[in-house]
DNA sequence: CTGTTAGCGCGTTCAT
DNA sequence: ATGAACGCGCTAACAG
């Protein structure tokens, strides 16, 4: 029962490569107790420059690197967040992943990814995966998933921040996207003009987000009786350009809202072609933009929001919740999307 | 010592949100042992339906979720995959990434990312994290990485695939990823026309695979004489295109060949703002073309691997790698850029 | 300052 | 078919 017998390195299974240097080992060959090791990798004060120093050398001699998993265990604190996003190859997503990777780094966490595929189901089993995963915490940015999907998690004391939609609580925060008022603004000054030509691409599975904005829109022009057209499309820069090439042969003018930057592109483009001066005769608006916005020509007039800082804050956000000693105050913020009005629009 | 000694869920430090339910609480409200709940949650064959029954029950009723940190820990397998890239905007990395998790999902993987910021100190502390984390094996794609870091992580028997570059050994896979040859035969076949007026724009921290194309443009200018001309920016869209367009101020031709499609729409639109025809006066060519390649005008003619493909395909051949009785052959594959011609190229 | 010991939650023999 | 006991690698009291 003695410490020697912990570490039989031959009675294996595998013994072909299963061989992880542990702490027994170092304390063995540094001719300490493994408490003093544990002391050492951790950096804790109480032990001799002197034994310090030995453990060190044969750390590096052995190659000892210490388990997060065993660690985990001991602690029940993974240093593990998780991150839970739609797989989509969006820009506005994959900057909003750096943000929170590299803020999650900085304060020492490792990140895990549950990605989603846009249904339902795929979102439970993700969640699943998350609780079984002994995250310490975890940012969700996803459409699929309700106010009972949270609350499941929550049932499992992982402190969250949900990113896109407002929702607070002791251990739950949340950063929304306003994209809505800003878009909806631009229409109204559009329409209050007079205009009555508004038509929005409806993309098929375009997330909530955008779904959002185009009721609000609908809404505003049933309030105002305005006539707000519906374009129908799957989403495809491709099937958008064939589709409006057409739709342009008989059509000549128009104000198109457009979900992303790329399907504006194609509305621009199909129009272009047909002879149509843009923005003359057709305008056009992209709800998300990305850099290309301002590399095609003619210039995307579009929203944008700094996603990149969306996923930092959220992170931040998460770092503090999980932080015992931090009296957050700000659990849920608000971030607007900003207009840029270029080329596309009058 | 008998088992209910074990699970003293009152004498905790903090028993407000520490209260995971155990396979010890499961066994004991279901009145068998933990051996039996274990058997059940592993889906053994050898428990009676009616206890099978039973503990599926109360598993239901207490909401368990099996630890998948404590399960590591005892089969010392984690099921975790990890994934080393750089932190970059771009979307081919992040379509990499899609295609990476969405095949890892497929095997039943869950998987943690280690982004390194191009430097080499970060690489290795990333590598640290990585060999910490316990992760059953990693698919890397990074610049920073040499042979030795790569052996590093290979003396801790992680099974590894690489992206990039060809390596390969017992528990090592590989994709390389051919840009380097499509790019140059392009090239030779506008010099051998008699041309003379290749210009490269070379962007600083571009990563190894475009400087490779750099280098073998340059030795092959050298071998034939002809003259390369090099032009330095950093990485931004604006940078170049305001660099360019006092460029074009006194150059008004050349072949110029870009890294990615948004820095050859930078040249474009410089170009064609100073008055120049494209691809009459200036030609251009991007190494690596997103979808937006075909989406602004004029369409820019560039290379393009299918990236999401790739790293399902290297993932593929981690969980290959992975799997006891898989008697995989392919450890190591190519997979080259194809070219599309468009409208800034002749 | 250092060593001993008892868990963390689960898988896994070995008995029964 | 089921249960008791040990081990995975490490942390955290508690002694000394």
């Amino acid at each position: 029962m003695s410490s020697f017998s912990n570490k039989p390195s031959f009675s294996k299974k595998q013994m072909n490569l299963k061989d992880r240097i542990t702490i027994y080992e170092v304390a063995r060959v540094a001719g300490v107790s493994l408490a003093t090791v544990s002391r050492v990798i951790n950096n804790q004060d109480n032990v001799t420059a002197k034994t310090k120093q030995k453990v060190l050398e044969t750390i590096e001699k052995l190659g000892f690197r210490p388990s997060a998993v065993a660690r985990s265990l001991a602690t029940s604190k993974s240093t593990n967040i998780g991150i839970m996003i739609p797989s989509t190859g969006y820009m506005y997503i994959s900057n909003m992943l750096d943000g929170m990777i590299d803020t999650a780094k900085i304060y020492g966490y490792v990140t895990s990814l549950f990605v989603t595929k846009r249904t339902k189901e795929d979102a439970k089993n993700m969640i699943e995966l998350l609780i079984r995963s002994h995250v310490d915490g975890a940012v969700i940015y996803d459409d699929e998933l309700g106010t009972d999907e949270i609350m499941t998690i929550q049932n499992y004391h992982i402190p969250l921040v949900i990113i896109g939609h407002k929702m607070e609580n002791e251990s739950l925060g949340s950063i929304e996207i306003q994209f809505n008022e800003p878009v909806l603004n631009v229409i109204k000054e559009y329409l209050g003009k007079g205009n009555n030509d508004v038509k929005i691409l409806n993309i098929l599975n375009q997330g909530r987000i955008m779904d959002e904005i185009r009721d609000s829109i609908l809404e505003y022009g049933k309030n105002s009786n305005k006539n707000i057209e519906i374009l129908n499309y799957n989403d495809s820069y491709s099937l958008v350009y064939e589709g409006m090439k057409s739709y342009f042969k008989n059509h000549k003018k128009g104000f198109f809202v457009c979900p992303r930057d790329s399907l504006a592109a194609a509305v621009i483009n199909a129009a272009l072609e047909e002879g149509l001066k843009v923005p003359d005769d057709v305008q056009v608006l992209a709800e998300v933009g990305s850099k290309y916005s301002y590399i095609i020509r003619p210039e995307i007039s579009s929203f944008s929001i700094d996603m990149f800082k969306v996923g930092s804050m959220a992170m931040r956000m998460l770092t503090k919740l999980l932080d015992p000693n931090d009296d957050s105050k700000d659990k849920s913020v608000k971030i607007s999307a900003t207009y840029n009005k270029r080329q596309t629009t009058k």
